[in-house]
DNA sequence: CATAGCACCTGAGGGC
DNA sequence: TGCCCTCAGGTGCTAT
């Protein structure tokens, strides 16, 4: 489900109202997401802290407590965070509940379970987000990076896009509409765009994302914030699930072809 | 090394 | 109604 804009959104409407709060307690009601949930570290290094921020890295969220340690998050393609005041009826597929100090709780569900959490203990590393490549609302991500990163690369620009190695939180919704945008077709080998379409593609990537986070993320069926809210940028998307339907610039109707085993959705006549 | 393919899960929706 | 098929916002392991 969500990509860099989701996170995002869940991030902002999350940390003014866990930033300073204590984790009293963490119930942990089924522990085998993608790797198993380390119930003996949560209890160690979150357990009993106060969280003095929330971050993200990507599509990560990353819970920074005042002992040092983090709590990180992956939502995976289904999984989602929300606030709850009180003793609201647990929902299916709730597999976490961290019970903060003014009686209120952050509850993890994660139907598919693809998703992660895992603690990290004060002063290390976290193995995951090692090797991650730039931001892409940072200045490090620039049409020279890509050009270098993915010179001579033969694999398409949005398979690409998508590698987190080379950029993180552009998942299959963002780099659809990004390349979109930009007119570069999707199956283009990556080595062969020139500085001047890599310009074009980071350009574009920044304002679709910034426009995603301005909408509050994209709710296609479950993506919901962690007040429950949906986003609206659903209602911008110009190609991603839209086959068939009339490009929004030239009226020739959307195509759908498969990529690395993911849908891809362009118009054949505006991305060259 | 780079890249393609598949596995990991549950649920929704369509066709019959 | 119900069964079976396909598809879904992500990532990481394996094989080539």
């Amino acid at each position: 489900m969500p990509e860099l804009p989701e996170v995002e959104t869940i991030r902002r409407s999350l940390q003014p109202l866990l930033v300073g709060r204590e984790v009293k307690t963490i119930l942990v009601r089924e522990r085998r997401l993608r790797r198993p949930v380390n119930v003996r570290h949560l209890r160690k290094w979150i357990q009993g802290y106060r969280i003095t921020a929330l971050s993200r890295r990507g599509k990560y969220l990353l819970w920074e407590m005042d002992n040092g340690s983090r709590l990180l998050i992956h939502l995976g393609m289904s999984g989602r965070l929300g606030y709850f005041a009180g003793q609201e009826e647990l929902e299916p597929h709730t597999h976490l509940c961290l019970c903060l100090d003014n009686g209120a709780e952050v509850r993890y569900r994660d139907p598919r379970r693809y998703g992660c959490v895992q603690p990290v203990a004060p002063n290390e590393g976290c193995g995951v987000l090692d090797g991650l490549g730039p931001e892409p609302l940072s200045v490090d991500f620039t049409a020279d990076y890509l050009h270098d990163a993915l010179c001579g690369s033969k694999r398409s620009v949005k398979t690409a896009l998508m590698d987190s190695r080379i950029v993180v939180g552009v998942g299959n919704i963002y780099a659809n509409e990004a390349l979109f945008h930009c007119g570069i077709a999707p199956q283009r080998p990556a080595g062969a765009l020139s500085r001047e379409e890599w310009k074009r593609v980071t350009e574009s990537v920044i304002r679709v994302l910034q426009q995603a986070i301005r909408k509050g993320g994209t709710t296609l069926n479950d993506f919901r914030n962690g007040l429950g809210e949906p986003g609206f940028f659903q209602a911008d998307l110009a190609v991603y699930d839209q086959e068939e339907q009339p490009c929004r610039r030239c009226g020739r109707p959307i195509c759908r072809v498969v990529l690395q085993g993911r849908s891809t959705f362009y118009c054949p006549v505006c991305q060259k």
